[in-house]
DNA sequence: ACATCTACCTAACGACCGTTAGAAATAAAT
DNA sequence: ATTTATTTCTAACGGTCGTTAGGTAGATGT
């Protein structure tokens, strides 16, 4: 309620917050569908209704911007992801391993451009982009270790673990490449993925 | 032993032969590496000693050169499947699928740069040649149909096959992110698949 | 010997790129 | 009304890109 009555300097700061979000969005959409090296500033700046050099009141450079797009990326699907299993606690190991897998692919299907621009954008994205996008990374990934290592049980190494994230998310990821929302639905193909996980004693 | 020996007309065309295999292999690694829009004919002209304009005695544009490397990427794994699957029919369906999953990966992380390049350039290469790479990779698809088709057997429907291609393809593909040769093996994460894949009665 | 063909080079064209400095416009504060 | 701060624009810089026209050195053919 005070937030709209609030003195026009924060209104203008809210502006400049709003155009920022908005570039981000764009930028997201635009690296999903034409990858890093075919965005230009120019035609993202049109999209937004401004010029290419306007951006720079905004973000440093591309590199930032698209730094930025895709650090959001990673921590939109793994907000989702340990969102929804801290309500799920009283489900099994498999059954929280399946859930994740449900979160995450829809959020990379329908619901985050940013978090599908990370993960098409990342191997040609520059080596600085990449080395700033590390932390945000190992995060993710520790996430679905410990998924995979409550449902593979205690006797599970390290390399059964990292080879069964690697096989499960590149399963996921995949469906970039050819899932179609009018065709394909996520939970069919969540449980047919899950066909594949035995129930572990 | 006569080939050495011919006349000459033949030994400038084998000259030629040769520069344009040299130039699609560069072509083939710098697109695995930094994809289709950040490799500069300027930088492929001069891994294989040569200037840029001289590219086009042997290929008519940049898209037709990225276009074959993408279609001899997919033959050489189909060739290299279907050859190995050829010499395997005493074994069961299950193992059949197993054997081709161990001969996509390898030729994938090991033997072939144009395989590679295909599958990480394939989202980004302009839509002309994507249109030019339908019709080999629907004829890979199938061999994979073929073979789940085998393994799951006469009851499954045509979505089973296909959400199952597209976990192992998925799985295979998604090395390419993670894959080291100095600390992984291609066998060992093949079991590792094939752990989920139980055996069909 | 001369002519032809092969494989490459030189040099440039026009287009587009990320980026920057500074002006202009819009809104806010006094 | 005037100053100040915020946001966008203009216009250009230096650079790289794919591509092309025309030239050239050397091997080949007659």
């Amino acid at each position: 309620m005070s937030e709209e009555a609030k003195p026009s300097r924060q209104r203008s700061k809210a502006k400049a917050a709003e155009a920022r979000r908005e570039i981000l969005g764009v930028a997201a959409r635009m690296m999903r569908e034409i990858g890093y090296a075919d965005m230009s500033l120019r035609d993202l700046a049109a999209e937004v209704g401004m010029k290419a050099g306007s951006l720079y009141y905004h973000f440093p450079s591309k590199e930032a911007l698209a730094s930025e797009v895709m650090r959001l990326g990673v921590e939109m699907v793994e907000d989702a992801v340990k969102g929804e299993l801290e309500q799920s606690s009283h489900l099994s190991a498999r059954e929280r391993l399946i859930l994740a897998m449900r979160i995450h692919l829809k959020t990379l299907l329908s619901e985050s451009d940013f978090s599908s621009a990370h993960i098409r954008c990342y191997p040609f994205v520059p080596d600085t982009v990449r080395e700033e996008l590390k932390a945000v990374r190992r995060a993710y990934n520790s996430v679905w270790n410990d998924i995979i290592g409550a449902y593979l049980g205690a006797a599970a190494t390290p390399v059964q673990i990292r080879h069964l994230r690697y096989t499960l998310l590149g399963a996921m990821n995949w469906s970039l490449e050819w899932f179609n929302s009018d065709r394909d639905d996520v939970d069919t193909y969540v449980a047919s993925i899950a066909g594949l996980l035995p129930e572990q004693e």
